[in-house]
DNA sequence: TCGTTATGATAGTATTACTATTATATTTGA
DNA sequence: TCAAATATAATAGTAATACTATCATAACGA
């Protein structure tokens, strides 16, 4: 290995950092795995604690509660998303080229990544699928928002809105329409398991296929001339 | 009064219909503020009984837990917006213009409507705007959609879907389209007030009107030919 | 090796999300 | 109109949740 990549997140969003540490690595890791079996209402930090044989005491040391740990996990998910755009697209000068590649890698199913052993990207996006609205859908928004913790998303959705904007300098919405994918792009998924009546995507074809020909479909056409 | 106005729900939805006792109109009248002012989280029972002076053990008895409760609030929202929606195009034959019309009708601000005086639809529709995912994003939504709890907001999706399925029966994806919609057109709302670097909404003109216009560009750019 | 830091072990508290029981008030219907 | 059914209030109780606090000990670093 020549270089030991490790997403750079806002301190805000941890009491103390979990990727400098063991039993913080065990927190992280695990933590994914408990919310996506049990669901983010029924985990709590005592749960955890048994599962990684720890103390609740030791988690509070690491995060403030249980919807900053959420927050912090997203968080890392959005800003991974981020880095592989950013690498994907590097060197290419087309912006519907880089356009393309973006929502090919917000509609896309992911695989486990050996650069970040400590977290399973693949398990880490059926949260985002099934809770990371939770993250903002808050009483404290405003209060979580100023310290700056959603930045990873809102950088991921100004970076696609401007290559929008170079496509279309003309339309009126790329941040909109770009967080409307964004969203999308996990609703869909979730309907599709769900409530398929709320969709087009079938179940037994290659939902995550579907869903980017859906999005490609509904940007491009828009930003049509 | 020439008829008295009633939104018909699910049974399921409830123990015993609120809509019948004068205990039971009070609970659903006040948990709608309730839920405003401090939020789905911090809501429960024991609140809403001392704000109304009835005991939380009276309340159980007509919802099984508060998230049947936001649920049925959730329901009775979506089943008043279809039947605006169908009332208002009624006897128009354009698809369009009853598309637009219905676009109108999800972008729009509510008020309060006399003729349901037990529920204020302007505060209920800040319930929709922050906390209606929560419906949802839940471990049991399929044991919930099962006892079609969210028949309201399927058949609204369906009805919309339909008039798109008129003007373009070649569109591939009116479902999609209509619940990202549907889905957009209060996130939209709530990024505009939040997160305002997530959408191109600016908070000091009419948000609604905005997100008006953006739904409808949206949508109608992805119904041309 | 001394001091700092991290963790574990344990205990404790207010609140939440219920369930159960009983008494009383109100409605209904025979 | 009286009895029966029903609705509500009042009260109590429980297990779990979401924390906070204290102290001992292990590990670690200078």
């Amino acid at each position: 290995m020549i270089a030991k990549l490790q997403i750079q997140l806002n301190p805000a969003l941890y009491l103390r950092d979990p990727q400098t540490t063991e039993l913080g690595q065990k927190i992280v890791k695990e933590s994914i795995f408990l919310i996506d079996e049990i669901g983010f209402e029924s985990f709590t930090f005592k749960k955890l604690s048994i599962r990684i044989n720890s103390t609740e005491a030791s988690i509070y040391r690491y995060f403030e509660n249980k919807h900053r740990l959420l927050v912090y996990l997203i968080a890392w998910y959005w800003n991974y998303l981020e880095y592989r755009i950013t690498f994907e697209t590097h060197n290419i000068s087309s912006p519907e080229e880089k356009l393309r590649i973006a929502i090919r890698f917000i509609t896309r199913k992911l695989q486990d990544d050996e650069n970040f052993p400590g977290i399973s990207e693949s398990v880490l996006q059926h949260i985002v699928i099934n809770e990371s609205d939770k993250t903002y859908l808050t009483k404290n928004v405003d209060e979580i928002n100023k310290e700056g913790l959603f930045k990873g998303y809102k950088s991921l959705c100004m970076m696609i809105a401007s290559y929008m904007n170079e496509i279309n300098p003309d339309f009126k919405y790329p941040r909109s329409l770009t967080s409307t994918c964004l969203e999308a792009a996990h609703q869909q998924i979730f309907f599709a398991k769900h409530l398929p009546r709320l969709s087009d995507i079938k179940k037994d074809e290659d939902i995550y296929e579907q869903n980017f020909e859906f999005l490609s479909t509904l940007i491009f056409n828009s930003l049509k001339k």
